[in-house]
RNA sequence: GGAAUCUUAGCUCAGCUGGGAGAGCAUCUGCCUUACAAGCAGAGGGUCACAGGUUCGAGCCCUGUAGGUUCCACCA
């Protein structure tokens, strides 16, 4: 027995029941099929200690549309998941969570910190999992994987391997961003710029053997004087020619370091003289090595000043500027202090100021990789939605610079490289080597450090598919076809993966990166932790339903922007959900009394052809829309049709045809809406996977006891066939006769309003027209008045005869609709609504005839827009004679 | 310093290849009409930031101005 919906859709009772349904019948897996074509999209694997938040809410809502989409469409789909090691942030997670027990990180010892590590991962690893399933996400579950299984760590070494012996990845001691808090090197795309108001501090160097004399420099960072090996001046300087090969006395050491000439210093800024400080700056390096110059690091790894600094040695990096400062002062030699802002680099995650210093470290030498990646996009086989993307992702490329990889962080890929202890050796290998291949000795160590973890993500659209292994999944499901990822990671992610993809397979990951913006709050703030703004989308989830946080979050906003997070907008979408609940459950209501049976095409009427005709254009529409991903469009359109026309127009127009059991075309009416409903919810599927399941296997369920053959419906709508634009059902004549009764109803509607008739008191509804075929479509039409426009009667008639001259009138095209209230006419107010009809007709002809009696347009517009606003010409002229003529009747 | 992007109804935002300004929420007026008051029917509200230009025609294309947002950037 089919059972009867609730009145109001309820989620929470639902929705993880469908969803184990789902799992249950494995609707998600997808299996290698030469039959079919396939469709993938591997998901950005979030972090293995995340809890699911809005991004991530809205990356999965996109790829899950897209998914079920194609699914429907016929595709084999494969939503390839899996979660990130995440390895600086996991780290730093993890030592705060032991730090809170009162254990230090090197108290545990490597092992012992990685054991803790892996009990985070299978703790934590699963939470967010199951929240992206209360989503309603079809990933394939059966294929999940992690960045630092044994798969993934096959192809991590693979790739650092191949790309060593290529000479495409070093070890080379350069100057590296170090975050002193993290004590880990960190890539320039981790490195945020931050204006900040400081000081130049301008200071004197004595010259040496000239008493008396001194060259000032300024600087912004008075503590690294302690290394500088040189001043430098620009070589056509003037002021300083004569200077260029002297010595000077480094104040507040005893070294004494040469002037310098060097192109880089520019004339016009500070002082004209620059110190120069290779180890600490990367600018003063690169000047250093072209003079040779000593690199003096006076800087411990967390960033107090080391036993070079003398006096100053222990002291923290700030510490050391304000002493040396003072010292300078009072050897006078700080000549002033100039504020100034200028930009720091910070470390993104914990904001400390980057400190450059110069480490031996592992780079991936970019300049060769990056030209074919930049090709791809200049190409055209690699689309970016938004197009705008394209330039961000020009100019990173076009800048790029060596890539260190190197961490010195315990989570993560260890480096496959091991050094002999005696003879010096590097031995780079995918699996460990205990003897030195050149010594033979046995005393081998491998590289503490660990790979960035964007290394392993890197290879994510194609390890997880089983490379470097040849496996049948590969070779079906890659390359990709969509990734869909948020913009703030397009250089950490998208870029790399595209450069390593071409490179390791020789293809692209993807053919199309569609962009999504941020959720901020309501006052477009970015939602963060330290705010305390953020808002839970299981918290939405579990107020107002997946569907309609769903909803939400893909309707109102273009590819690639921000959006704003308003409750309102989750109980409208809310609110559309229990629409679409009703209206369905109105027709299985409907559906249960009355046995139909297949109906044929002659059976139908006028608005079952237009609202077939209607979701018929609609599949075409939405299926344009979501081919060009355009997914908040096409959400739209399924939306205003669902409501508009199908629920305010076609089932309220039906209804009399339900009511009545003598009507012979109910049975077509039924076969309609359930039709109907069925493409809609379809189409509303991939949107709001949840409410289209539970209705359409109810609605399923009905339809068997109805004795309706449902041998067409699929036992879930997530297998069930996306909707076909048929020609058939292509009735777009039918539309202007209901386009037409829809004018009529709401001049009747109109007309109630303005004098005031309340729906109980009905009345009869005369239509007048010189035209037969207008006519004749009232004459269909007449049964829809009743619940439409309250009317009690509709009469057809060619001319005025039998209506009161006082009657309230609506013109519309080719038509007059009268209704004789007596003595509730106001004939003022007739007069006045005449009027204004009048005025607004006389405005809309005159702007027809400016464009039809400019030579210009009629001869340069397409003949098609000259057509429509001829026809729109003659529309107006017949409507305004005809209010001329009520006027003139009134008097 | 370079670049992107935004400025449309009271608020938040759509507006596809240029062809008569839209939605949601809010406001106002009627309705408990037997699917839905999480609803129905209506109404008001916009020189589409400003100034030029291209075009028969500009919210949309071009240039400039103002303001906002963001990204990139080794000028000490």
């Amino acid at each position: 027995m089919a059972k009867e919906l609730e009145k109001n859709y309820n989620p929470s009772e639902i929705e993880d029941r469908i969803y184990k349904n789902w799992l249950d019948k494995k609707y998600f897996h997808a299996e290698v099929d030469r039959s079919k074509k396939p469709f993938t999209i591997v998901m950005p694997p979030p972090n293995i200690t995340g809890q699911l938040h809005m991004g991530h809410a809205l990356d999965n809502t996109m790829q899950d549309i897209l998914i079920r989409y194609k699914r429907m469409e016929g595709y084999n789909a494969l939503w390839q998941p899996g979660t990130d090691h995440a390895a600086i942030a996991t780290e730093v997670k993890i030592i705060e969570s032991l730090k809170e027990k009162g254990i230090d990180k090197e108290d545990l010892g490597r092992d012992g910190f990685l054991e803790k590590a892996w009990e985070w991962k299978a703790e934590y690893g699963g939470r967010i999992i199951n929240q992206l399933k209360k989503l309603g996400s079809s990933a394939d579950w059966d294929r999940e994987r992690f960045t630092m299984d044994d798969g993934n760590n096959d192809a991590v070494n693979e790739v650092f391997c191949k790309l060593y012996e290529k000479g495409w990845l070093y070890k080379g001691s350069r100057i590296v961003n170090w975050c002193p808090v993290c004590q880990t090197t960190i890539s320039d795309a981790e490195v945020l710029h931050e204006d900040q108001q400081g000081n130049f501090w301008h200071i004197n160097y004595p010259i040496v053997g000239e008493e008396g004399r001194f060259v000032e420099i300024a600087t912004t960072r008075p503590e690294t004087l302690l290394g500088d090996t040189a001043v430098a001046v620009n070589p056509e300087d003037e002021r300083y020619k004569d200077i260029i090969g002297k010595m000077l006395k480094l104040p507040l050491t005893d070294r004494e370091i040469p002037v310098i000439a060097d192109e880089y210093v520019d004339k016009e800024f500070g002082t004209g003289c620059v110190k120069i400080t290779p180890a600490h700056d990367p600018n003063d390096f690169e000047v250093g090595k072209r003079h040779n110059l000593e690199e003096i690091n006076i800087m411990n790894d967390d960033a107090t000043i080391n036993q070079l600094g003398g006096k100053y040695a222990g002291m923290d990096r700030y510490e050391a500027r304000k002493a040396m400062l003072a010292d300078l002062k009072e050897q006078g030699l700080l000549v002033k202090t100039v504020p100034h802002e200028h930009a720091v680099g910070i470390h993104d995650r914990c904001k400390t100021t980057v400190e450059p210093l110069i480490k031996p470290q592992w780079f991936v030498k970019m300049e060769e990789m990056a030209k074919p990646a930049l090709e791809a996009v200049k190409s055209g086989k690699l689309k970016l939605i938004p197009e705008r993307m394209n330039k961000t992702y020009y100019n990173w490329l076009e800048n790029i610079r060596d890539w260190c990889v190197s961490r010195q962080l315990w989570w993560g890929h260890r480096i496959p490289a091991y050094y002999c202890q005696d003879c010096g050796e590097i031995v780079v290998s995918k699996t460990p080597v205990h003897t030195c291949p050149k010594c033979n000795s046995t005393n081998m160590k491998q590289d503490p450090d660990t790979l960035d973890t964007w290394f392993s993500s890197a290879l994510w659209p194609f390890s997880t598919l089983g490379w470097p292994e040849k496996t049948e999944d590969l070779d079906y499901f890659f390359p990709t076809d969509v990734l869909v990822t948020g913009y703030d990671i397009i250089f950490f992610w998208v870029i790399r993966m595209v450069f390593s993809s071409i490179e390791q397979t020789g293809e692209l990951p993807f053919h199309t990166v569609l962009f999504h913006g941020l959720v901020r709050d309501d006052q477009g703030r970015k939602m963060s932790k330290s705010l305390g703004n953020g808002i839970d989308p299981l918290e939405v989830i579990d107020k107002y339903g997946a569907d309609a946080l769903r909803f939400t979050l893909i309707t109102g906003n273009a590819p690639g922007n921000d959006m704003r997070f308003y409750w309102e907008r989750v109980e409208a979408s809310r609110n559309f959900a229990n629409k679409v609940w009703n209206a369905s459950r109105f027709i299985m209501m409907n559906m249960e009394k009355a046995k139909i049976a297949e109906v044929s095409a002659s059976d139908l009427t006028l608005a079952d052809r237009w609202i077939l005709s209607k979701v018929n254009t609609l599949a075409k529409d939405m299926t344009e829309n979501l081919d060009k991903y355009e997914l908040g469009i096409a959400a739209s359109k399924v939306y205003d049709f669902i409501w508009e026309e199908f629920c305010d127009w076609y089932i309220e127009m039906v209804k009399p045809r339900l009511y009545n059991d003598d009507d012979t075309t109910k049975a077509a009416a039924l076969w309609t809406l359930k039709t109907v409903l069925i493409q809609a919810l379809k189409m509303l599927h991939p949107y709001m996977p949840f409410i289209t399941e539970e209705i359409y296997v109810n609605l399923r369920d009905v339809l068997i006891e109805a004795g309706v053959d449902a041998a067409s419906m699929e036992e879930s709508i997530m297998i069930a066939s996306w909707p076909e634009y048929k020609v058939d059902w292509n009735f777009a004549e039918d539309e202007y006769a209901v386009d037409t009764i829809k004018d009529a109803v709401r001049g009747i509607r109109n007309l109630r309003t303005d004098m005031n008739v309340p729906n109980s008191r009905k009345a009869t509804v005369f239509v007048v027209s010189e035209k037969e075929n207008i006519r004749k479509i009232f004459e269909d039409a007449k049964v829809f008045f009743a619940t439409l426009g309250f009317a009690s009667e509709v009469i057809v008639q060619s001319d005025k005869t039998g209506i009161a001259d006082d009657a309230v009138s609506a013109v519309i095209h080719d038509a007059v609709v009268y209704m004789p209230f007596a003595e509730l006419v106001d004939i003022e107010k007739e007069k006045e609504r005449l009027t204004k009809e009048e005025k607004r007709l006389t405005g809309e002809i005159k702007r027809c005839e400016g464009m039809l009696n400019n030579p210009n347009f009629v001869g340069k517009a397409p003949q098609a827009k000259i057509d429509e606003e001829k026809a729109k010409l003659e529309k107006y002229t017949g409507m305004l004679e005809t209010v001329k003529e009520r006027l003139a009747q009134i008097g």
